[in-house]
DNA sequence: ACAAAAGTGTTGGTGTTACACCCATGG
DNA sequence: CCATGGGTGTAACACCAACACTTTTGT
């Protein structure tokens, strides 16, 4: 960073602006969900967009992050982790000649959260909606570019790291896992058997022997993510899929 | 991103930093090297950093990284992408009270450069060097900490992407290749031959049955990477270990 | 008894690992 | 002719996809 005192060079200012994909799996409907905000002001008025703040005096980008998700949801069994920072000229309108060209930058975050917090607010204001990720309608400024790099990060994320754990309750079974992952990755992501395998061959999941009943049919057990056994394993290339 | 004014909240104002942790990688030596410059002014006067510049009025963020970057080497034969945004509070030292409570904000990028370009500068200044990843000083800032994750980075990334081939010359054997990723993943990362059938079998590796020799020996085969045969495959996940 | 849900087993095929071996050239 | 650098082959093993099968429950 050299501040080079030539005539006409000005360095930029900035606010910076923290917007976050925040993903959620229904189980129960088997969607994948994406938080929406509707913008009440200019620019984009009326329009959907990822929920986002500027950060402020004395802030750091993180807990911007937290700040919005925990006026919407509670920010317990959640995921969150830095996308992307977008910073060119013009993708904010609001860089207008005429506001002393202050720039808006955009680090984005990416955010699983567990369905148990989110349907919380389901019922919410018209302000605020879960969409399904293949429904969203389009989205203020870059915002639409930042949903699918998200998207895919979640996918990614999935599949090489146990995010997955983060949001199923404390106790889930192994069709639950395999559930989540169908809803993401897509149905056929992988044969339930050899899925489940692969999983209980990592050595992480661990049995407690409750069952639990679906309507008819044979009780599932009931498994535990164990960090303790994950710990000495997480450094290692792991492939969930 | 809202703005509820609220009395007593306000929002921070940034500069934003570019800082690039640059690699390259010595063929002839064996060595995989990182470029520093040494700071000129304060803070952190004559300590080694990152290089890196405050991002100017109507400049892209990847613009500011090509101009640091073009200042010291060739931005030929390069890789070039964005790593992580340190934005913390008090990160930078001269976020300081009397500072109007302006807040710094880093964006780093992680390139990796032809040794071809990068010798070029081997000789210059005694403000700008290239350092051993091993034997790096202490550098200002949170520099080091952008330095592992940089490492980390490439480390992923050649394992994931082609992007040797963006340093490599147009011809090269495939023991040029091979140890390339030995000096950055370290010796033992895989047996020679069965790295070399597994890249041959992925078939973008165009051999220009152009011989070439290295002292005593068989005369190696100089290969070329062929972008169009690589096209197809791209989105696949692929294993070049 | 039967269907539903969960869990287990089998099999052919493919990929990986760790080597040993063969080939072409310079001195 | 042999040391050197380059290239090829292969046996053992682990892994994986696909599918069939068994077990346990509710009705």
């Amino acid at each position: 960073m050299n501040t080079s005192s030539q005539g006409e060079i000005k360095l930029a200012n900035f606010k910076v602006g923290v917007d976050s994909v925040i993903f959620c799996v229904d189980l129960e409907r088997n969607r994948l969900l994406v938080l929406v905000v509707k913008r009440i002001e200019e620019p984009f008025v009326n329009t959907w967009s990822l929920p986002g703040t500027l950060v402020r005096e004395g802030e750091s980008l993180e807990s911007a992050a937290y700040r919005i998700l925990s006026e919407k949801i509670p920010v317990k069994n959640l995921y969150l982790e830095q996308l992307y920072t977008f910073g060119g000229p013009h993708r904010d309108p609001r860089e207008s000649p005429d506001s002393y060209g202050v720039r808006y930058l955009s680090v984005s975050y990416f955010a699983l959260v567990s369905y148990a917090s989110a349907h919380l607010l389901l019922e919410n204001s018209k302000q605020v909606a879960w969409y399904e990720v293949s429904k969203v309608p389009p989205l203020a400024f870059d915002h639409d570019q930042i949903l699918d790099y998200g998207y895919q990060r979640l996918k990614n994320k999935l599949a090489y790291s146990p995010i997955a754990f983060d949001v199923l309750p404390e106790l889930f079974t192994l069709h639950d896992l395999y559930q989540l992952y169908e809803i993401v990755l897509g149905a056929n992501f992988s044969d339930y058997s050899n899925f489940r395998n692969r999983l209980l061959k990592l050595g992480f999941l661990q049995n407690s022997k409750i069952k639990i009943s679906k309507g008819a049919g044979r009780p599932a057990n009931l498994y535990r993510f164990s960090s303790s056994a994950f710990a000495p394993i997480k450094d290692y290339p792991l492939v969930f899929i």
